[in-house]
DNA sequence: GTCCTATGGTCCGACTCTGATCCATTGGGC
DNA sequence: GCCCAATGGATCAGAGTCGGACCATAGGAC
């Protein structure tokens, strides 16, 4: 089981302290770059696809396009897009060749015990009751054959990839609860916990792990068995849990 | 077991899409007047206490003073806060004497089925995960006492003060698993369950109802029992649930 | 080959928000 | 009684952001 080590007295939060909390983590410019970034880095939008058009995007994100076309340019000039004018024109996510890793770019989060607790335990609830939620609801045909495909890539994802296809497939998972909120609070811890994982090595053997863990997941909600699926949720989120607090603590 | 409503097909929900949803839900202002008055409905600042000093709360929400003092003034003027100057001046919670309904003030937010399921799906995940992580977590002195005022509060709430005793009560569960980033979405979604709330009559016969499954919540965190914690709040949830689902669907 | 269309590229005037500075009010300490 | 400290009140210059208009480019339809 997934709990916080040993018998450390509960720190207490205070709700009002919380209730304070900032507005907004940066300026429009900031988040814009963030939330594109993260897309990629989720692997929501694949190598070679094509975002939005910019008016498009600017307006789903609530932001002007000036100040979105900021943001995607200074991605391109880090070497994530490739943006090309004329009727087919857009802007392209680039192949990811590991090659620009140059610039750090990421303001790197703090890493306190205490926010990376924070971090996993948000990330237990949210994946936890996910997962027992998609089990237990009917599974559509193309769902399920969404679900197949992320599960299929993250098997044939070379390590340098591995990260994306990983995250897809949890995504894709969570998905299947049909509420977008969840959707979009389990993105946010993700990006979080990657941002943490970025710091460690991947090993092989933790992801042939891993994927004996996936297999079990995909099967469970398949079957409609949501404890099933919980646990072996839980089981598998332990893995990177232990790693992190092993290194980082 | 509170399932989404018989075997309707799940809708499909779009990672992409999530990813580029609004980066912001307003202006700073209107963001301002949301967190403040998010505090004082969910009762966490009670009535008659002050709030941070201007300065203060300017920094920790990441505001600009001026644009704080705009908000500020405009829930002065809506009869929610009472602005003093001097030593021991201050901007205080006033009484809400449900006095000042006139004005509506709140922009309704879309009552779709959707995502009215999709608030509801989020709750439960946040707060069945919430209470099960805080039965598990050693329960010091200081939280222990922290919980029973609480409860105490919900008991001996008048009918118009019950919804916020209600929700102090919650968070209070919430705040015992000392994760900021659960406390912190748990308080955003139960906003959006009060606000839909707001359309529904309360009835006495409810909150004698709830009181009990508030005593049995609370009972099983106590002694450490997050099986029972889980399943006292699933029921207690269970209710509002359906009270929403029938009132606006 | 010409035109049309979907895309990115550029600029401008208006509005919002910020950070800083200084003023006004009030109660307690000395 | 005087002064100090903690608070709200007010103003301003400058940076950030927005909405809109117009330009540039490139491929497809005809």
């Amino acid at each position: 089981m997934t709990r916080p080590p040993a018998l450390r007295a509960p720190s207490p939060v205070d709700s009002a302290e919380v209730a304070f909390r900032p507005i907004r983590s940066g300026n429009a410019f900031e988040e814009c770059v963030e939330r594109v970034l993260s897309a990629i880095k989720l692997g929501l939008v694949a190598s070679g696809e094509r975002l939005p058009a910019e008016r498009d995007l600017a307006a789903r994100l609530g932001v002007s396009r000036v100040t979105l076309r900021d943001a995607l340019r200074s991605l391109a000039d880090a070497g994530w897009l490739d943006v090309r004018r004329g009727r087919h024109g857009g802007t392209f996510v680039l192949e990811r060749s590991r090659a620009t890793p140059g610039r750090p770019t990421r303001r790197r989060p703090a890493l306190s015990i205490e926010s990376l607790e924070d971090t996993l335990a948000l990330r237990r609830v949210l994946e936890l009751g996910a997962v027992e939620l998609a089990a237990s609801r009917p599974l559509g045909k193309a769902a399920e054959a969404a679900l197949l495909a992320a599960l299929e890539d993250t098997g044939s994802a070379r390590l340098d990839r591995y990260r994306i296809a990983d995250s897809r497939l949890h995504l894709a998972v969570i998905e299947l609860t049909g509420a977008p909120s969840l959707v979009a609070a389990a993105a946010d811890v993700r990006m979080r916990v990657n941002d943490l994982l970025d710091g460690i090595p991947l090993l092989q053997r933790n992801i042939a792990h891993s994927e004996e863990q996936h297999a079990r997941i995909v099967r469970a909600i398949r079957r409609g068995q949501p404890n099933a699926a919980r646990s072996a949720m839980s089981e598998h989120l332990e893995g990177t849990t232990a790693l992190l607090r092993g290194f980082l603590s």
